[in-house]
DNA sequence: AAATAATTTGACCAATTGGTCAGGATCACC
DNA sequence: GGTGATCCTGACCAATTGGTCAAATTATTT
């Protein structure tokens, strides 16, 4: 899919100083790109970033494109990793919030990765495109049919599958990719892991006791 | 607070010329700040896009960061607008389900604003920082005291203000924000009104569910 | 219709940007 | 220490960018 271009290919082992300083070139990039999306950001920032010249971040990725595939690509790990722990099999409301926990984790963490993420989307998803309509459409809807057979089991009220999804992308990416005004508003610095887990507990409370049908609640103690 | 610099201040009265061309040009930086960013965007593409020279928007608007904070500006009016109609008198399902509604209507009907606003967060919202540590600030404040006398009151459950409002505000802007996600991922080219009122079902069936006392089913009817 | 005001724009400018290149510096190996 | 490979970068290039200006054109007023 994408395959960005390095000047060094013929190499299939990295010297020490290339390990090093392609680390340093893409987490400078990340920042960059996080801040001014692929346009506005400058291969000149990344290398100052980076502490480095420019001539020398080109001797390691050829063109801006190739720094940016290379973010996008190592972005897209990270994100899709709690996608991939819902188990089908299950407890629903355990399965939930433990997605729930898992994406505020990667919001807390890799606040710039989301903030790519969402950068890209916003332009367009010009480079995504292709993979959000067969990779990332394939996987959701694989994760929509066992909610889907969550909510006809009983387990969960009806709901569509697909909006519950996003609801839960929205939520938990939005205390990264609007950190800024989340904290402006709430007159902070930052969001400590305090906050955090008062996020997680909102969330899941309003969330899990949206889904849970009441019935149960009669029934049973909880 | 934000106060772009035109080129002609002196006229209070504007002409016929200068109103349809402003429009005009504001529309077209709309769309071009909404998907580059403020760097990412150039006076030009704006100028191509109003269908006008450089040098003609020029006239209208001295410096790009004009444009910029003209577009802001309108960009905020709007968004604010479903956020001040929240009466604190209301019915809170009532209330909460009518922002929502009016959120998404936002979405739907003004999503490249809904980018602006999210691309200068994105940026660190180097201009509305400000902004958003004063003004907005206060008025969440106002609205959460409304939430906290809600759930005080046990119309609604014990859940933090602030975060409610985050995730309101999450769930419904990622349909204009993540619109090429959402869409490439259900398979869609655009969301219909169909689909917008089956995402307003679903967002006000767990965010209203997650909500309401279930005490309250137990003793009257629904 | 003539005079005045407003609008438009080709040509231009300095600064910036993605990218190249050759030569010097550093590293790794013998 | 010598040699070859790898790494680094000042200088350079063409294209792009935000912005200016004066002359031509259009619109409005007298």
């Amino acid at each position: 899919m994408l395959n960005p271009e390095r000047t060094d290919p013929a190499k299939s082992q990295k010297t020490r100083i290339q390990a090093r300083n392609e680390a340093r070139i893409l987490d400078a990039a990340q920042l960059v790109f996080a801040e001014h999306g692929f346009r506005g950001a400058t291969v000149d920032q990344i290398a100052s970033r980076a502490k480095m010249s420019k001539p020398n971040v080109h001797y390691y990725f050829k063109r801006k494109m190739d720094l940016y595939l290379a973010v996008l690509m190592r972005t897209l790990d990270i994100w899709l990793e709690p996608f991939k722990e819902m188990d089908p099999d299950g407890d629903p409301a355990q399965e939930l919030r433990h997605y729930i926990s898992a994406k505020l984790s990667f919001s807390r963490d890799n606040p710039t990765a989301s903030r790519i993420f969402a950068t890209e989307i916003l332009q367009g998803a010009p480079v995504l495109e292709r993979y959000l309509g067969e990779d990332l459409r394939k996987l959701v809807e694989r994760k929509a049919k066992v909610i889907r057979h969550w909510i006809d089991t009983g387990r969960l009220v009806e709901v569509d599958p697909y909006h519950l999804v996003f609801l839960i992308w929205a939520a938990t990416q939005h205390y990264a990719d609007f950190a800024p005004q989340v904290t402006a508003v709430m007159g902070r610095k930052n969001l400590g892991k305090a906050e955090f887990d008062r996020i997680e507990d909102s969330l899941c409370q309003i969330i899990l006791n949206g889904l849970l049908p009441r019935v149960a609640v009669e029934h049973g103690p909880r």
